[in-house]
DNA sequence: GCCGTTTTCGGCCCGACTGTTTTCAGTCG
């Protein structure tokens, strides 16, 4: 599929056109084109195929037959003429914070700056500062910009981001108890629940925005103050990471609440709407004329606009704004909804807890099921066990079940695909089981794609687990044709692993919802190790959730009863 | 370069902040 390699030329084309000074509505449009081909789930080929590539919002005459032309020749003479003109490492630096298109193009120009190493220089040299319009305050946060992306390439998992966050919430609910604070809470791409977030943003609804900010630039984590104001404070805390707080007084907490979620695309469109019925949409409200209607609510900026309350994991502008427009926004899955965790380790194999610690930690958070699956045999990194231990396994489990009528134990394994394509036990073995995770731990370029097709084909096989393998920000994933796969289960029947564990989420958000439209059902399952891990759950409920998901789509939103009904257990 | 229940031309989301300026350009989110 060429989708993501045209939406990367398209993005490149951007940046040079930007840098070139060229109308930033040209520029824009191009952004916007590479950004809904990435989103997309459907392959351009066949798009055109179908003679509909015009279709894709974004897409117009021109750019269509610029992907037309790249479909059939593998390149697009035109853009790959603007891009040759500009030296990639000089367009690498539009990276830079504090560095735009401007400022490089005059550096370029009137110093001949031509990437890193240059720039650099004439930072150290003191010309970039002589330049007009220039100074050395500005030099110095391009300096700084340097510096921060030099040692601060990644973004931050969710699942890292979120902890930190609600550590900083829960010791400024703790010091601020002389003054008045309201509703607190993450906003930006973390409360849109991204798998990955580039800085963490708070806001805080308080009318004393100086006190709270000089509290929380005083937190016992925070290491190093950015910025201390009235309506914003930013530091840097235990660990690197960037946190922003925003004081907002409660008349427009809403209408910022909104404002700072995003995402970017998502609020353009809300403000294209509000444009067209008269209104104006800000983050201190919404407004006709001078006349603030609403502010403190998000729900009441969406009804203004004649829209339902949109949740935030749906903000990505990937159809959410139609849907709403239409009234058809999914009930999305909810914490509630998770009956059960299907994808649990104990100190069988290479978890830190027993199988009952692992139960009662399942209890406790309201399930009423668990899947015990251990790693298999040949698993020996991860203690895999034998057959012999499996079927005791099996017992113990069964044993407990009698004496625990209200809570059920599942029987299960996180069966290894071995390299030469075949599960590591034998059928007679996996039959006993109730529950069969087949998943990829080795051999990760070996004939994926064939594996894991075999696997979902295989009659004793309940769900593909990490389907994809990726590591979040370590390792790309299996070379696999993961179309294939999701094809192949749901041919079968075979349910397709949400992985809760935060460096993994996988399947991701996109994924899961292409799956999603080939009517595969899905398991989110957290890869426990230790029962703390149990509560990763809402990570992968984050994904589930950005996929558009429903409890219907998920086997542990279901009943045991259920799943047994549709062929997703066997023995218990 | 896209797009159209006022348009096939003339719009295209909005505001804060910073630093450089005597009124605004660049960058960011």
């Amino acid at each position: 599929m060429k989708n993501k390699a045209i939406a990367e030329l398209f993005d490149r084309m951007a940046d040079v056109l930007e840098f070139q000074g060229e109308n930033v509505f040209k520029v824009n449009a191009y952004r916007k084109a590479a950004r809904v081909l990435k989103d997309m789930q459907e392959d351009v080929a066949q798009l055109l195929q179908e003679n509909r590539l015009k279709d894709i919002p974004g897409i117009g005459e021109a750019l269509a037959k610029k992907i037309e032309e790249y479909l059939t020749t593998g390149h697009i003479a035109k853009i790959d003429e603007t891009i040759s003109t500009v030296p990639s490492a000089l367009i690498e630096l539009l990276r830079i914070p504090n560095l735009g298109p401007k400022t490089l193009a005059l550096a370029h120009k009137s110093l001949g700056v031509q990437n890193l190493e240059d720039l650099k220089a004439v930072i150290a040299d003191g010309r970039l500062a002589k330049l007009p319009g220039m100074g050395e305050k500005k030099v110095e946060n391009i300096r700084k910009g340097i510096e921060w992306i030099e040692q601060h390439t990644g973004r931050i998992p969710l699942g890292e981001a979120l902890p930190i966050a609600e550590g900083i919430i829960e010791e400024l609910k703790k010091r601020a108890k002389g003054i008045d604070l309201g509703r607190i809470t993450p906003a930006g791409s973390l409360r849109r629940m991204s798998e990955t977030i580039g800085d963490i943003d708070l806001l805080a609804e308080t009318h004393q925005g100086k006190k709270l900010i000089e509290i929380f630039c005083h937190l016992p984590m925070v290491t190093q103050i950015l910025a201390q104001g009235e309506t914003k404070g930013s530091v840097i805390v235990e660990g690197g990471r960037q946190v922003d707080l925003r004081a907002i007084p409660k008349e427009s907490f809403g209408a910022a609440l909104q404002y700072f979620t995003g995402s970017k695309a998502h609020n353009v469109r809300i403000r294209e709407i509000a444009k067209n019925l008269g209104l104006k949409v800000n983050e201190y409200g919404v407004f006709r004329e001078e006349e603030k209607l609403a502010g403190e609510n998000e729900e009441e900026i969406y009804t203004l606009l004649g829209l339902p309350w949109i949740p935030p994991e749906l903000r990505e502008d990937r159809g959410e704004i139609e849907s709403a427009l239409a009234h058809t926004l999914p009930e999305l899955v909810k914490p509630e909804d998770i009956l059960g965790d299907i994808h649990v380790h104990t100190n069988w194999s290479d978890g830190s807890a027993s199988i009952e610690e692992m139960a009662i930690a399942g209890e406790r958070l309201g399930y009423r099921y668990l899947a015990i699956c251990d790693h298999s045999q040949s698993a020996g990194y991860a203690g895999g066990l034998s057959p012999e231990k499996l079927l005791v396994q099996i017992q113990e489990i069964r044993k407990w079940n009698q004496t625990h009528p209200t809570f059920t134990l599942l029987a299960g394994s996180e069966v290894d695909i071995r390299t030469d394509g075949m599960l590591d036990y034998p059928d007679e073995i996996l039959s006993q089981l109730d529950f069969v995770i087949a998943s990829v731990h080795s051999g990760f370029s070996q004939r994926v794609t064939e594996r894991l097709m075999t696997a979902a084909k295989h009659p004793l096989v309940t769900l593909l687990a990490h389907p994809t393998g990726r590591l979040i920000g370590k390792r790309e994933g299996y070379d696999v044709d993961i179309d294939q796969v999701m094809k192949a289960c749901a041919e079968t029947g075979t349910a397709l692993e949400i992985n809760a564990y935060f460096e993994r989420l996988d399947l991701n958000d996109l994924l899961a919802r292409k799956a999603k439209e080939l009517g595969i059902v899905f398991a989110i399952g957290t890869d426990a190790h230790h029962p703390d891990q149990l509560g990763m759950m809402r990570f992968g409920l984050g994904v589930a959730r950005r996929a558009w998901l429903q409890k219907n789509h998920i086997l542990n939103c279901m009943d045991l009863t259920k799943i047994k009904v549709r062929k997703f257990l066997r023995n218990p």
